[in-house]
DNA sequence: TTATAGTTGACTGAAATAGTAGGGCATCCG
DNA sequence: CGGATGCCCTACTATTTCAGTCAACTATAA
């Protein structure tokens, strides 16, 4: 089981995304700047996203990404899935084979500790978290710093 | 977060102890045999699980480890943290400094999260686990096993 | 005094993470 | 038309961690 960087950079774009949903295509470039992650690296995400039916993609300018689906329909468990970030807590893969093809001692507890946090992670709509009053706050900050950067640099674009 | 073969023998490891405890110490080389963890590897463990002051150490001759607590009074989530495997969600270690010294979009989510399974784990102690059928189950049949490939190595000897 | 068993530290191969780099391709706008 | 925008794709790399090995050492019971 892991839970890293890659899962959570994911839910994160994911998030930024269905709080910009309604001015059109959210591009990558703005995801990066706002959420701070590598361009690069979020194409690569994205790409995944994709494959997963959880994205769709408009090309061109002005293009960029949007939710394939309601925002009250997509949770939290499937974009950490769509990236590769297996939240199952067993060796086996739940297969039951974990030593010498038969199920080790600890097999069913991790059983159990997977399904938890499946539970949990599949409850919780990208919906549910842009309700969430210390997430809106966040976006608030975000969007806000993002509008400075841009002041910024069109007045020193001015002053050449 | 993460949770790697690291912390699954750690636990493993620990509820044989736990299971064998009435005869006196267990060796390392007991577990070994029972369950399928290498040696070397299971004393690094060890070494982190008594600096943890979860078990004590007998040396020489019928020596081994015991449990340094009652089996009522240990649970999963501190042995996962003896060895180091935080399962811990946040990427700042819930200081909330995740991006640029401030809480990232999805701070809280994690959070939650990390609640979640800490509250599952610490939930459970080892006698918890030695009371399940399924575990005892498992555990006499590697006692089985381990019994027989006595019995093969001393027949072996007497043949020579 | 010898075999058992824990104690410690250094080392290693393989895999995954967290990116970077540098091409392409599609599309809109002037 | 052509250049800018933005997605698309592949390959590469530095770093870290895991999972395990090896070797030398100390303590102790028989």
């Amino acid at each position: 089981m892991r839970l890293t960087t890659k899962g959570r950079y994911a839910v994160t774009a994911m998030l930024d995304l269905a709080l910009h949903a309604s001015r059109g295509p959210v591009s990558l470039n703005d995801i990066s700047g706002r959420q701070g992650i590598s361009l690069s690296y979020l194409e690569q995400l994205f790409a995944k996203l994709r494959r997963s039916g959880l994205v769709a993609s408009v090309r061109g300018p002005g293009g960029g990404y949007r939710l394939s689906r309601d925002d009250t329909s997509i949770n939290v468990a499937e974009i950490v899935d769509a990236v590769n970030e297996s939240m199952d807590a067993t060796r086996c893969n739940r297969k039951g084979d974990c030593q010498e093809g038969l199920e080790c001692l600890t097999h069913h507890l991790w059983l159990d500790l997977s399904d938890q946090i499946h539970n949990f992670l599949s409850d919780i709509t990208l919906n549910a978290l842009i309700e969430r009053r210390e997430i809106q706050a966040t976006a608030a900050r975000q969007d806000e710093r993002a509008n400075s950067r841009i002041d910024l640099l069109l007045s020193s674009e001015g002053s050449n």
